[in-house]
DNA sequence: AAGCCATTTCTGTTTCTACAGAAATGCAGG
DNA sequence: CCTGCATTTCTGTAGAAACAGAAATGGCTT
């Protein structure tokens, strides 16, 4: 697949931003190339394109299957893997957030309850600082909570809330 | 400053998840310090706590100062600066995305309406690709547009509507 | 059943970030 | 103006992650 230099500039600049959030570069291009691409791809043409070796291609891809971005599907006649990815932003914001919820925040609920139990009764830990893990908690608790709720909303729904914008307020007297 | 098991375990923890999140470790911890502690730190307490050497301290905490999550402070009779973090997860969370969103999304924004510039007019750039770019552009424009609105309500007001959950989407006819 | 081709796994290299320690700067008090 | 201490900047190093290429696996076809 060929890239006009501004896809390429796209495909690039994705790369970097996924770096930033602690998703690897090689990954977020290929996540950008599949994005932009009006069909499923093969690792060879991604190969080419983006000039990654065939293992690094495979690797990625498989990542981003686990977190739910990319799916391997097939055509007739050609027995090779092909790729394609979520085409709706909105989509994939609720796929990433939800892979990296069960990833990455669940386990930081666990890793602070645990914290705020033996806090509690290790007789060591001061008062204040077992009140501030209580807080994060109960925040991070309230937070994905809601995440799990809204999410659930179909997508017209959120539109409009979102449309609403600060809005909203007026319904709980603010 | 002590820190007992469970406090060096969420001081860890915090670490990781920054890692995680495109922040780097030691910036994490002493922020996790930062947040157990009662009273501002000074470097030093901070060295000889999370044995970390001086001046990766003092890099870490200016970091942290940009980001708008840690303030100087002074304490008479002490010419040393000492520092502290913001004690409200919410108030974190809105520090950190504002602070993510200027570094990160808005020169993002920049980036993709470059890009769909030239693709209107390079002539090269398939349709569907153009298409892509701007229908990501659009989103992330949205919903920036939306964290703008909803960060300048009262925290009450944003407190009730998370409890309210997915029982919003009445107002909108959901 | 054998060979071929796509894919994956493994391993060594490279690149980059994080970090510590040294040097330099700056400031306040004497 | 000089001295001493805190802080910051600079630089080399260590460690980790990303990556390429080689080797191995697996499955389809003939």
């Amino acid at each position: 697949m060929e890239l006009s230099p501004s896809m390429e500039r796209f495909v690039l600049h994705w790369g970097e931003m996924g770096d930033r959030w602690g998703v690897n570069r090689s990954i977020a291009q290929i996540h950008a190339l599949l994005y932009l691409s009006d069909r499923p791809l093969r690792a060879d043409e991604m190969e080419t394109t983006l000039r990654l070796a065939r293992s690094n291609i495979s690797n990625s891809v498989r990542e981003l299957e686990s977190l739910g971005l990319v799916e391997r599907v097939h055509v007739l006649g050609d027995r090779r893997d092909h790729f394609k990815t979520l085409s709706e932003p909105w989509d994939m914001l609720m796929t990433i957030a939800d892979a990296r919820k069960k990833r990455e925040i669940d386990p930081t609920i666990a890793v602070l309850r645990a914290c705020v139990n033996e806090m509690q009764t290790d007789g060591i830990t001061p008062p204040h600082a077992l009140e501030r893990v209580q807080r994060m908690l109960s925040f991070i608790d309230t937070l994905t909570g809601w995440f799990d709720q809204i999410k659930r909303l179909p997508k017209s729904t959120l539109v409009k809330l979102m449309n609403l914008g600060s809005r909203v307020a007026r319904f709980v007297g603010g």
